[in-house]
RNA sequence: GGGGGUGUAGCUCAGUUGGUUAGAGCGCCGGCCUGUCACGCCGGAGGUCGCGGGUUCGAGCCCCGUCACUCCCGCCA
């Protein structure tokens, strides 16, 4: 097996003839350290002859009855101890159990060339135990750690300490703080420094919901955890320090995905002044490239991310979070079905001038039964279906099939084939109605296309700046103008587009960053005249008053020479999870809360006392 | 708040049309074994089939309810 997690240097020279004072020394050679001399993954045939001292964890042992082989683990590595019969160890070795905590002194030998391990670091050596002494026995297991077998997740919070040495567990972790300290040292190279913002704080009305922390002094009233330090760094701006970022700790209280932590997260969080989004793309493009480089395993990173507009991301990728590994690009094909012979997209685009009709190609995917297979697909996922149409050679000749070419006719088929470069061999899928309702189905089939042809190169990471987006949207269920993405955005146009343009219409100067179809940041140059301030919210029904109220400090702050900032913030989280090639984030979370925002392994959360409830002036009073 | 999936030994899973004593692999315990590194061989223990109710002569299997875990929708400026 494979012990490459921990590099030889972060090896080197950490224990080495370190002496703790006041511990019991060894009587037999009272220079050594009272645990070890070296770490696991640190012995080479260079130390063949050495009498050592190691401590860590019993990985594996494999008994022959005469000699006994142990693998003894540490953080930073493995090395296989020997115990032979005549050696006064043997007796406590054939005691020992799996993950017993022990120490083992012995003499380093050279392996014989056929009992070399090439998988391991240490493997052209291994100690010959002479004296064991138990640190800390162990029951059994409620959870193996050896082999890593798949175990279900509620024993693995639980144990989360025996999950933690799990090598792959333990080599993201080691690999997340990596990153995180890859991510401090860039931005300290372009001139940032990092301020803590604090962690009691307002409630913030938008966005999602707040924690919140009952105060003793103030009864009735209550602190908020920061969703993110947004308010702050907009105000570290407005005092002067330009270049602003911090490792900050977010704290939502919404329900849980895969790819988003309940609870709390982290965001690499940044602002800067005196910037346009351009400045703010030039100064986090080469340090993000350089991050994921630095962790990618080779694999190509996109180093000129390519920006695009929500407007044509949507067109293309049927969303605001494209993978663009996929190299599937929708097109608009709605006047090769206009009057055309397929009545059910004709009537369509004639009883509505918004109705449009997309094409996904599908490369490779032309024949009748992957074509089958999406529409089944479509209609699983409540859809009416998924037209499509093949081609195929028949008799010589190159021939559009399936039911929608024998509606539209040769001539519109081959017209749809030119424009979107198909040939023999490929097939294309339609969407129709209106493309604010369908582009997200359409997106998720061109997803599933991709991914079923195999046209999904996963070994790259594909990055781009998804630009230009919308300030504000119509809610369909409170039927009023809400903002698009974030309420702090500087309009495109400022405050003449606010008085003079349809609102919807409105692009804001807000950008998100995304990775293989993941959004990693979100950011904006943001809005700080105190006027364009009042109007935008004005237009999602809030007064001066109401914005006084809410963002009082905020927009005192902008009253007092505000110099125009911008900014963005890294879902740290999910840039760690990318660059482990994790599927979930509880694979590169030390300690995190279960589906149900749980805390297994502390009991968080749980019941207070009277006393604390009677300090805080709460009674409860609880569902039925 | 809603929907899907899963739930049988510590774990991963099998279990036929509803029919005798619910099985396998891994792990655990015991024994044997002097070169293994996923060691090997022999033996053993271990089950409220998530829980409750119903249908039936008979339920791991069918029905109803419920709980747990997980994925998704809502939510996530």
């Amino acid at each position: 097996m494979s012990r490459v997690r921990f590099s030889a240097r972060a090896a080197g020279g950490r224990a080495r003839n370190r002496k703790e004072p006041g511990t019991p020394e060894n009587p037999a050679d009272p220079t050594m350290h009272r645990y070890r001399t070296h770490t696991c993954g640190q012995l080479r045939d260079s130390h063949a002859g050495e009498t050592v001292r190691l401590s860590g964890w019993v990985h594996r042992v494999r008994d022959h009855g005469g000699v006994l082989f142990i693998d003894l683990r540490d953080h930073y590595g493995i090395t296989q101890v020997v115990a032979d019969p005549d050696s006064p160890a043997f007796k406590t070795a054939e005691e020992l159990r799996a993950e017993w905590c022990i120490k083992i002194d012995g003499v380093v030998k050279r392996r014989t060339p056929e009992t070399i391990n090439a998988n391991l670091a240490t493997g052209a050596v291994e100690v010959f135990a002479e004296g064991i002494e138990v640190l800390g026995a162990a029951k059994e297991l409620p959870l193996p750690v050896f082999g890593e077998p798949d175990y279900p997740e509620d024993t693995r919070l639980k144990y989360r300490f025996l999950d933690l040495r799990r090598e792959s567990l333990h080599a993201n972790i080691v690999k997340r703080s990596q990153i995180i300290t890859a991510m401090r040292r860039g931005m300290g190279d372009a001139g940032f420094t990092e301020y803590t913002t604090p962690i009691l704080t307002a409630s913030s009305p938008e966005g999602a919901r707040d924690f919140l922390v009952p105060s003793r002094i103030h009864p009735g009233k209550f602190f908020a955890l920061p969703q993110a330090p947004q308010q702050y760094k907009q105000l570290l701006m407005v005092a002067g320090f330009d270049r602003y970022f911090q490792v900050a700790p977010c704290f939502r209280d919404e329900d849980p995905r895969a790819d988003r932590l309940p609870g709390e997260f982290y965001q690499l969080d940044l602002e800067m002044s005196f910037v346009t989004q351009e400045d703010v793309w030039a100064t986090m493009t080469p340090i993000m490239t350089s991050v994921f480089e630095q962790f990618a395993d080779g694999k190509p990173v996109t180093k000129d991310w390519p920006r695009i507009p929500y407007d044509t991301a949507i067109r293309k990728y049927g969303s605001d979070k494209p993978d663009l590994r996929n190299p599937i690009e929708m097109q608009a094909v709605t006047e090769h079905f206009a009057g055309s012979g397929f009545k059910v997209f004709a009537r369509m685009i004639e009883a509505d001038p918004k109705a449009e009709v997309w094409a996904i190609p599908a490369k490779g995917g032309g024949s009748r039964a992957f074509c089958d297979r999406m529409n089944g697909w479509a209609q699983q996922q409540g859809q009416p279906g998924l037209g499509y149409i093949f081609w195929r050679t028949e008799a010589g000749a190159l021939e559009g099939a399936g039911p929608v070419a024998k509606n539209i006719g040769e001539e519109r088929t081959d017209a749809i084939r030119t424009q979107l470069g198909l040939g023999e061999g490929d097939a294309v899928f339609f969407v129709a109605g209106d493309p604010r309702k369908f582009y997200k189905f359409a997106g998720e089939a061109r997803t599933r296309v991709g991914t079923d042809l195999n046209l999904v190169d996963t070994e790259r990471y594909e990055l781009c700046w998804i630009v230009d987006f919308p300030l504000y949207e119509w809610d369909e269920e409170t039927k009023a103008l809400d903002f698009a993405h974030n309420p702090f955005s500087m309009p495109q146009g400022g405050l003449e587009a606010l008085t003079t343009q349809d609102p919807l219409t409105i692009k804001a100067f807000q950008y998100d960053a995304v990775c293989n179809g993941f959004e990693i940041a979100s950011g904006s140059i943001r809005n700080q005249s105190p006027e364009t301030m009042v109007k935008a919210f004005e237009l999602v029904g809030l007064s001066r008053a109401d914005v006084e109220e809410r963002f009082g400090g905020l927009y005192r702050a902008f009253q007092y020479g505000a110099p125009p900032h911008g900014g963005a913030a890294f879902g740290i989280d999910r840039v760690v999870m990318l660059l482990c090639g994790a599927q979930n984030l509880r694979e590169i979370t030390l300690f995190p809360m279960n589906q149900q925002a749980q805390d297994l392994l502390m009991g968080a959360p749980n019941d207070p006392t009277t006393k604390q409830l009677r300090e805080l002036h709460i009674r409860l009073n609880l569902p039925n």
